[in-house]
DNA sequence: CCAATATTTTTGCCTTTAGCAAAGAATACA
DNA sequence: TGTATTCTTTGCTAAAGGCAAAAATATTGG
């Protein structure tokens, strides 16, 4: 067998097993501080100003059950952040969009979530920050990939 | 303000979000398969064998309560995966460490875990490989000097 | 058109994950 | 000895998440 792969495979599980561990605090520390639950903050994150989008579309890009979505939506709508409402061309299709307070707060969110991590990149070079953006988007290709055949 | 920094820290940003749902969708399904909870997985998998630990050395690693930890350990020790005795020398101390069905089960884990790993990085180049690890050790090391210095 | 089928979301219920605060048990220290 | 400190556990609660059935709507074959 490939010695060299399984050597390889062996340091990136390691260290993706770690950085998991370490964005998931970082997650729950900045979710807390803007008094968001983090399934909350991770909802809001992926909504764009503008769009509509139904239960569906929201589960799948956040890998979770429609049942859990509604949940999270409730939340989101009792806080005033998205809309809801029933789809005209067909009424089973709810359409959740960001309010304008949840505009504004989502385009607060992002800014101080890319500040954070402005903040660790902030003592390293140029070179060494492609570094991470290139390593790391390949992984995500990767396991985004070998998710969708494992389903 | 550093402009190339800003734009950079974003794209990481959105990047490791991404990757980090990945990942813990592929956590939860690697520890289903095998018939373990996730924590349970994520516990087994930093312990070594032959290595005793203590509750809060394992909570402080997990980034979990002591509390959290104790369920964990239950959990496992029920299984017979873990064996929990009282420290000698101090005895309000734990001494947490595997079984030997623990060894086998955690050796199992392991390599398939690896192998899981090598099944997505198979198809890339050794350099790319390496862009990889590079990436997402660079990135470990920031997130966890970061979370260091902000609790 | 109608009955059967399929799709989308919600609801009820249950499990898992997690932390906090108090209690228990042991040690350290004054 | 008594007081404070440390480590773990227990009781309680909240958050996260899924499954299966129900509700509402659409589609389709006869």
């Amino acid at each position: 067998m490939d010695m060299k792969l399984k050597q390889q495979a062996s340091a990136i599980t390691d260290l993706t097993f770690d950085l998991l561990r370490c964005c998931e605090a970082k997650e729950k520390m900045f979710a807390k501080d803007h008094g968001l639950k983090v399934a909350e903050f991770r909802c809001l994150r992926i909504v764009e100003a503008g769009k509509t989008y139904s239960v569906q579309e929201l589960a799948t890009s956040m890998h979770l059950s429609p049942s859990r979505l509604t949940r999270i939506i409730d939340g989101l709508f009792a806080e005033k952040l998205v809309d809801r409402v029933q789809s005209i061309e067909d009424r089973r299709f709810a359409k959740i969009s960001l309010t304008k307070k949840g505009q504004t707060m989502v385009s607060k969110l992002k800014e101080e979530y890319a500040d954070l991590h402005g903040e660790m990149l902030k003592d390293i070079s140029i070179a060494d920050r492609d570094k991470i953006f290139d390593g790391i988007s390949l992984m995500q290709g990767l396991v985004s990939t070998w998710l969708g055949r494992n389903n």
